[in-house]
DNA sequence: AGTGAAATCACCCAAAAGTATGAGTGATAT
DNA sequence: ATATCACTCATACTTTTGGGTGATTTCACT
């Protein structure tokens, strides 16, 4: 997930943009002088030359961006499995996993109580808290657990080793 | 993630460029000539017009492209874990306890497909019966294991052995 | 002193789950 | 044949669950 690249295109542009148009400019005028010597005066030969720099120009300020220009980024999410062993029965909360989901202690005391069949209000009596606060641990459970039921929470819970 | 401007970009390119470039293709022109005839004629006069051509040209092509072109777009691979838990597939009921509880065949497929975590309409649909059948079903699975909710049927059907 | 996360709780609304009751069907056993 | 049982479904009703919003407090960290 590193950008950096910024550094790298003031550089370019630092040392080799005076160059690319140090060069250009050059070849034209070389390309200018020698057509003069050689050839007999065009009629609009001003015209001429001036539309061709345009053309040329352009060309170099369409190239330059693309080439320096730092892409959009596009953010692609690939799943990757992760399989877990059976959890043995007296398995202590996987604090790692805890901290990784955002899952805090409260959150899990009631999913906790969810997986043993309580309903909300036996969780509300059990933790000495309203049912209105269960409902809300429940529902931030459930966000962050990314499931829309007490039943996937507790299926997801078990196979993630939240509980036992 | 949706890109759809080409035909947009395209109808900007087929329009509006030509114009572009003869509006600025007569304003350098007549900057010139009023030059010309304005003032002395300057030593290297030929090589300041090309200067200034290159320098608004090549502003030109680079702000044309910012314009009009689509981003460009650089990938970024999030891998999100998926939990799994490799489970045995082929489960076997422990027929001697449905048989003790008197547990039906349809009743103990709800059973199966409440713990992971499907809905009654969910459950319905998958076993091509009706919402009602499957709360029937549900009620009397509840009634042979001696639970209230769908979330003990789980606990308690699985510590009996009856699922996996 | 101010910011932020966690925990608490309320209110409202909608959806899902669960209960009670009745009823029709087909298969099977008596 | 008929009684039983599993399965199906419906209607009506209650309870539980879940979502959304917003408020308050506490506590740690800055």
């Amino acid at each position: 997930m590193k950008i950096a690249k910024s550094d790298h295109i003031k550089t370019i542009f630092k040392n080799k943009l005076p160059l690319l148009y140090g060069i250009a400019l050059a070849a034209i005028l070389f390309l200018i002088k020698w057509l003069e010597y050689q050839f007999v005066i065009i009629d609009h030969a001003l015209e001429i030359y001036i539309g061709a720099i345009a053309l040329i120009f352009t060309a170099l300020g369409i190239w330059l961006p693309l080439k320096l220009s730092k892409p959009k980024l596009q953010t692609v999410v690939i799943e990757k499995e992760v399989y877990l062993q059976k959890q043995d029965p007296d398995y202590v909360p996987d604090e790692q996993q805890l901290l990784k989901m955002g899952i805090s202690r409260r959150e899990w005391e009631v999913l906790s109580l969810m997986s043993q069949g309580l309903s909300n209000q036996e969780i509300a009596n059990q933790l000495y808290v309203s049912l209105n606060t269960v409902k809300t641990h429940g529902s931030n459970l459930f966000l962050k657990l990314e499931v829309k039921r007490r039943t996937q929470a507790i299926e997801k819970g078990k196979r993630m080793g939240l509980i036992g």
